[in-house]
DNA sequence: TGCCCTCTGTACAGAACCGTACATAGCGTG
DNA sequence: CACGCTATGTACGGTTCTGTACAGAGGGCA
């Protein structure tokens, strides 16, 4: 079994390695297990986490208790970036939806050498421009599309961000993702079932055809992975 | 009629006037009418707007030509932020809801000046973190809330940023600005108007009951307000 | 093996919202 | 004033989603 790198961070793995080294001196190698809070919304934050695998829901707690997921992150980006912006709060609750490994650095440390390194800095302004966008993609996605769409689109994202095509999650978890009822989510993974595009089983989704499930989702996924190319260019 | 001042913005107005001026030295004073739209989604940025008075919709466009409104901007803050992250594409339209003015600074000017005065610099952080927040209450809000709930928390956010209480604006308008129906967007309003906490007729809304206005939006609106009082603190 | 807890599938009535259509009302302009 | 455009009010069938409930399946553990 080997240690995922640093570098499977996409941020991490794009500075030039004396700056990465530098970093790496003041950060730890923290293990994400499934259902982990790391960051929760409201509280000072403390650290930031650079994913190398596996994937975090960034989940808005809201007035009686409701959650609503606003976003989420793998190794493509990193989560606490408030500190960037001079702000000590998280915004969200940060929880692990599929167990990985993260690159963690204290948030101060974070700030200091972001002003050291202009490379660094900017990466980390890019990664909380993305951010902005995934998350207005995803209002516009909530006012205008269907539970199974959405669905469709959740799946896609974790895909990207997993090993293989397996999604360990149960329909409760998704239902609290997606704003709707558990039984809903039941109902909407049968008709992707039917099409064969995915399997279920108890607390497991397997991909079976990426292209189907594509079809299946609303736009917002492939318009924010073009948005996000073009800006990154 | 007296001309609004610089400081009326709430990111000019707590500038150091040495500051200030400097900034003023390269900034143009624009009138914003309803329905310019003053940025462009997926076009490059030219200028950043620091509005004195009127409020700005803050609209996606998606695919298949639909429209979401993710977010709106007064005089608390300002528009065009993306540089500010060295990003050079607008993520989103913005179109002037409520005619007022704005102080308009070229982006690049933008950027020198925020490399050259922290105050101005933490001041623009904090205000891309405030939409940040907006967006994420706004993509929670549509998951979760009635388009009733919903129209009332639009009319709470344009009172905050007009003179008066009085909202120029169609259902046609209001209808693309919540995701929903031309048609829906009337019905909800009869709502309104039937327990007496609006007004309204052709093109105009007329806010009669604040606080009964706020007991008909969903929680998002004060959520939202406590989250960025303590956050600014 | 048996028990229990979680997860999944299904059902049903009702609420919310959609797409669409049409009639009326307000208001500017010729 | 008459016309025409835009805005508003209303209606109706159909779809989506909700809140709730219950039964069965899967799997860990005593």
């Amino acid at each position: 079994m080997t240690l995922p790198l640093p570098t499977a961070n996409n941020i991490l793995g794009r500075l030039n390695s004396g700056v990465l080294q530098d970093l790496l001196g003041y950060s730890d190698h923290v293990v994400l297990e499934r259902g982990d809070t790391i960051i929760r919304g409201q509280s000072v934050m403390n650290y930031a986490y650079f994913p190398l695998s596996g994937m975090i829901s960034l989940v808005l707690p809201m007035a009686e208790g409701q959650l609503a997921e606003v976003g989420v992150a793998g190794r493509e980006t990193f989560v606490g970036f408030e500190p960037v912006l001079g702000v000590t709060e998280a915004s969200a609750d940060a929880t692990v939806q599929v167990s990985g490994e993260a690159i963690r650095i204290k948030s101060a440390e974070l700030i200091q050498a972001a002003n050291r390194y202009a490379d660094f800095r900017n990466a980390l302004f890019r990664a909380v421009y993305m951010r902005y966008l995934q998350v207005s993609y995803t209002a516009a996605c909530n006012a205008h599309h269907t539970a199974a769409e959405r669905l469709a689109r959740w799946l896609l994202m974790a895909d990207d961000r997993i090993e293989g095509h397996e999604i360990h999650i149960s329909h409760e978890f998704l239902a609290i993702m997606l704003g709707i009822r558990r039984a809903g989510v039941t109902v909407a993974m049968a008709g992707l079932k039917s099409s064969g595009v995915v399997s279920a089983s108890r607390g497991l989704v397997t991909i079976e055809d990426r292209r189907g499930l594509e079809a299946a989702s609303c736009s917002c996924y492939r318009a924010l992975h073009e948005t996000i190319d073009r800006v990154i260019r």
